[in-house]
DNA sequence: ATTCGATATGATAGCGCTAACAGTCCCATA
DNA sequence: TATGGGACTGTTAGCGCTATCATATCGAAT
């Protein structure tokens, strides 16, 4: 089945180490680890043998023994956007010099899933949980509550979290460009994001987008959802549709870049004037679409910053507050009116 | 520090369990993996004690004293282009019924890296290994070699697997994209790729479509490398730059469909004639990229296939030849001429 | 010379779980 | 009634490490 050259009947052992150098298991352990004193020429002997012999160490072992488990578990919905690889970024950057190792889950914006993703992880005893959002299953919550561990919930802070929360508000965020959107002299609005009921992100960002509008005596025109398929080809089928339902509509407000782009490319190839007779805007400030003919309005959300900041938390090196506020900044771009 | 509701002085243990339902810990054991015969009373009010108590089964002692796991270690360079997202779906998909669970590590296409996460893996004796590429550093290799489990390299096909490989020959797929344009009539070729010294499945592909150009008796007319940034505004740039040091090419290969299609947007932008004064190419048929303008030429990669047949083989559902090979398919898009 | 304290190494006892074996009970079968 | 074999539960002995304490050695300080 497997072929491997030298054959070992059994996988290495300390002892095997140990026998090999002449010396105790605990003395090749203390090598192995940089821990307390070893007389150099002991471990050099230690080292050479373990070299020779291709020992990998049991962290198994290792961990059940000390009680220490170098791993911080991150639980995401989801790996094809571009938010949660930046997230990551963030993470391992910081990470980096403590020692401590990221694990990632992935839930598919399932709350079932995000459950035995956090059951799972919690069962390797990970020194640290860094997990998206602030809505979970009941069970997911106390599990997460009872590890005794640092447990950090990233990207959202509209809301209670467990033990420590590093986001932006969502909520803030829509208003904030809805106000923008406003300001610039828009009336007739439409949103178009994605069918995610699980998605509660964005759901607090139409959220604030409604009240802001609201507030200022408007109203949603249209709106459109849409699940699965290229974001780009959706953002164009979903701006067709209420363009041709709604031909009055003169602001386009998408639930992400993606989608927005792919508007954004529709209105110009059908000549509309942008933003003079439409505008645009998405979320999150994806930088793989610079080099777009024009740049899409959208609100940062401060992805990068999210991941250094909860891996400071988990790695014990942030006096830590329960909540971290980020705020996005607006990125008018191309696609509003300049007020 | 952090809080928790219940205050456990110490993590519960299969011990608690067993004291808090009356039975023995073999028994609690049992219950909890499902394994052998309990009875449906003791099974209940086991698992009615495990619940009431929070309880979370410690894997690290688990694992040792099965000597089994069940992760799948995988090894990918990045997780920002479109490409490994993909994989991994592939491979979640599959592993899904098999009770592994995959667990990812990110090279940044280090080599160094790549080594360091590959022993900090097997140090926690997985399964299985996916692991990106065919090159890897002889000490890595060693060690794989030495795991005493299934190894998958993937992606490429063109080398000496240490054990298993599932991909395509990024050589014949650069050989193929240069026959297809060639066959179309354009004769004035330029490259575009990325500047990474170790992708070397980019490498390949520049290098059979070099081959199959000379076979034609023809050569790179420019060729042109950029690193980092937002690879749609790099293409632009580096088609820009391309257009102005050689006004007369006739065709565009890029190493990968992101700056392929900041290229197509340059070249509408510069109301060039695409496919018929210049066509352009990619590579990895990104759907993402579905909703451009136009639909670039391109060559799938066969990531989801991928990621599937090297779960199954980790997972040892496949009767597991050493080599699969899996074959891309040309997609001509709008940007070649049809000949 | 005695004592002290570094420095270096080893012996022992688990960490929390499961494999493997050993019962115990009860009922069907001879 | 004896016997065998399920069905169920418990006991014992580690898995491969590391924490902790014990021991040995040696030069410096008293």
């Amino acid at each position: 089945m497997t072929k491997s050259s030298p054959e070992p009947r059994h996988t290495l052992t300390l002892r095997d180490v140990s026998e090999a150098s002449g010396v105790s298991e605990m003395t090749v352990s203390r090598v192995l680890r940089n821990r307390g004193d070893v007389s150099a020429a002991t471990r050099e002997k230690v080292l050479e043998a373990a070299r020779t012999l291709g020992y990998v160490p049991n962290k198994i072992a290792g961990a059940l023994a000390s009680q220490r488990v170098n791993l911080v578990g991150v639980v995401i919905p989801s790996l094809s956007n571009m938010v949660f690889p930046e997230v990551m970024t963030g993470i391992s950057e910081t990470l980096e010099g403590t020692g401590l190792q990221p694990v990632v889950g992935v839930t598919n914006y399932l709350p079932d899933r995000e459950e035995s993703v956090i059951y799972e992880m919690l069962s390797w005893r990970p020194s640290g949980m860094i997990v998206a959002g602030l809505e979970h299953s009941p069970a997911a919550r106390a599990m997460l509550a009872q590890a005794g561990i640092p447990i950090v919930e990233i990207m959202d802070i509209d809301g209670d979290p467990v033990d420590h929360a590093v986001g932006i508000s969502h909520h803030r965020a829509g208003r904030k460009m809805a106000e923008a959107i406003i300001a610039a002299g828009y009336k007739r609005i439409a949103f178009l994001g994605t069918q995610m009921p699980n998605d509660f992100r964005a759901k607090k960002r139409l959220q604030g987008f409604e009240e802001a509008l609201s507030k200022a005596g408007l109203a949603l025109v249209d709106r459109e959802f849409y699940s699965g398929g290229s974001a780009l080809l959706k953002g164009r089928e979903m701006t067709a549709a209420v363009l041709a339902r709604s031909p009055d509509v003169d602001f386009l407000y998408y639930s992400n870049d993606m989608i927005g782009a792919g508007g954004l490319l529709y209105c110009l190839d059908q000549g509309l004037d942008v933003p003079g007779r439409i505008g645009l805007a998405g979320f999150n400030g994806v930088e793989l679409l610079d080099g777009l003919p024009r740049k899409l309005a959208t609100m940062d959300a401060c992805r990068l910053e999210i991941g250094r900041k909860a891996a400071e938390i988990v790695a014990g090196q942030a006096t830590s507050t329960d909540k971290v506020e980020l705020f996005p900044t607006l990125q008018p771009g191309d696609t509003i009116r300049q007020a």
